[in-house]
DNA sequence: CTGAAAGCGCTTACAG
DNA sequence: CTGAAAGCGCTTACAG
């Protein structure tokens, strides 16, 4: 029951314990017969190194942390696949974390995946301050970014989506049909001036020249629940809302829900606007319009920046355009289709 | 830039290197006033022992590998979720992999795991062959399998729902509501012998005296659009059926679309019965009549018994009984609410 | 092409 | 209560 090591195979086979490392690690300075014997004798015993101690030499573990705020989320789902798949094609692993959209956790998880030996650190850390990701960038590295932005750092690497620029692609597709009563389902966990959606949602009321007032816009958590409670608020506070733009699918997927229960047709009474795409929004009834961005890419551009600095610390890979679209569905169409 | 070390946290206070090893790991055997100047010194060095050198001889890497057929499906989200929730409330990490219910992906992925060093792995392997695993428990463990049954082994401990009953308490309730022609959305990655739901689904058709005609059986990958596709299919095939039993609740989901689209309306015309219970399944239109059991509270669980089997190998934690329940929503009413 | 030595950063006995 | 020695299982120079 005691693993094979390096030892006993170098004992086996009748060499030292540096020509089966050579051997196994496919370094050059060995003969073709050694190898084979060497080999033959790593396949007999069964004989894998142990990653532990190979790390305390290269000082790599081949593990990347990654922390989402809640893997439950299929936004975010998405994006650890993208990253697992990636970095299982690269032979690394995923050390996976959740944060809960908690500051606190997030930076307590964040030490404890260091200490324990990452390669390297995928974060969203939408609630952490500024101060705190940059001093932590200080001295550690390589870090990833997603979709969240601070200045710039030698060992930070930034890969967002224009969230801003998506939320006024669903705005003005709003205005556009001619809602001027819109209401927002916003993320209570993320503060009002971190809010990019909400920013776009108030700017883009603002351009066209029409109110926000506060009671427009209900914070809520960021789930299918909470967008259910959100729009029974929203729409009992003011029933003349003709619009709700939501802070994610889930919660738009709720707020169908609701107006349903409610009584309201949608889209011909009240048009939904979700953001995210994710895979059920097409499926419910009435199909979901939405922003969509790429999750999966995300995640995999996000270890392919990893590994690239790994391999190639002073260089910067290029950031590839991170496209952000409009998706038109059923849940703002004016016109009914069918009952 | 350089990582401080347990040398320089001795030559800093003045100590030797196990003296510093006694402070930070809460020993016995030195004296209150060495402890605190240490501990002083460690704060003031910013020092984090290196997990992979301590993990070097303790044989204790704090780390649980977790091996799921695919992240994002909202099952496998809830499970890991759970394990990671419990896991970091005991210090522990999650290695993530999916194998996407392939069986060398599922058999390679488990030997990276390994040889990175976990102290435990939980896994589904739903499509790996009994002996593969029953062979790899014999030199590996503590295992958990979820809801993979195979032959009792001391290395492993399965936590399964009784998946059988569950799916026989999904056709129970289509017959007793007077169904006799209902078709089946089948997960075609699992064989055919293996499928305790396709068994169930024949054996209560059987019990009942109904025909069980192959076409009723339709295989689709289980994910939203396998279940829409499978469901055009089965009711192009035979459009007199009056119920689905789909292998999932992302399928049931994807099934209710696809009557929709195909004009039959649900439930009066065709109810729709799903598995799992997903939080969509509350909320889509109408809403899914499913089987239930604790996702989160399987995650949970299995996390907990590796850490028991880690703190007393030769104990045997009981497994607490896993639930599971029929859950009654507007999908399969044959009475219709409203339009 | 091959091996003896040193060391990665810790912890575990063992002296004193 | 404290420290010198040995070692976890490997890899990296360095000789030869």
């Amino acid at each position: 029951m005691r693993r094979v090591t390096i030892d006993d195979v170098a004992r086996e086979a009748g060499v030292s314990r540096q020509t089966v490392s050579r051997a196994i690690n496919h370094k050059r300075d060995i003969s073709v017969e050694t190898r084979e014997r060497v080999l033959a004798v790593v396949q007999r015993l069964g004989f894998r190194p142990n990653r532990v101690a190979q790390s305390m030499i290269t000082q790599r573990t081949y593990t990347i942390g990654m922390e989402v705020i809640d893997i439950t989320n299929p936004v975010f789902a998405e994006m650890v696949r993208g990253a697992q798949d990636t970095a299982a094609a690269y032979g690394y692993n995923i050390l996976l974390t959740n944060s809960n959209d908690d500051s606190d956790i997030a930076i307590h998880s964040l030490s404890t995946l260091v200490t324990h030996g990452i390669d390297g650190l995928i974060a969203m850390f939408p609630n952490v301050a500024d101060d705190e990701i940059l001093a932590f960038a200080d001295h550690y590295h390589p870090i990833v970014l997603i979709n969240r932005v601070v200045a710039p750092h030698p060992h930070l690497t930034m890969l967002s989506v224009d969230i801003y620029r998506g939320a006024t692609l669903a705005m003005e597709h709003l205005l556009q049909r001619g809602h001027t009563a819109i209401g927002m389902i916003a993320n209570r966990h993320h503060p009002h001036a971190k809010n990019r959606r909400l920013t776009a949602y108030q700017d883009s009321l603002q351009r066209y020249g029409f109110p926000t007032p506060p009671q427009w816009v209900q914070m809520a958590v960021p789930t299918l629940q909470g967008g259910y409670a959100a729009t029974r608020e929203l729409l009992q506070t003011d029933p003349t809302l003709t619009a709700i733009f939501a802070y994610n699918d889930l919660m738009a997927v709720g707020a169908i829900r609701a107006c349903r229960d409610m009584g309201y047709s949608v889209p011909k009474e009240i048009a939904i606007m979700g953001f995210d795409d994710i895979p059920i929004a097409e499926l419910v009834h009435p199909a979901l319009s939405t922003i969509r961005y790429d999750k999966y890419g995300l995640g995999q551009q996000a270890i392919l920046h990893i590994l690239h600095h790994l391999n190639h610390p002073n260089e910067t890979l290029p950031i590839a355009d991170l496209a952000i679209e409009l998706v038109e569905r059923e849940s703002t169409q004016t016109t009914v289709k069918t009952c």
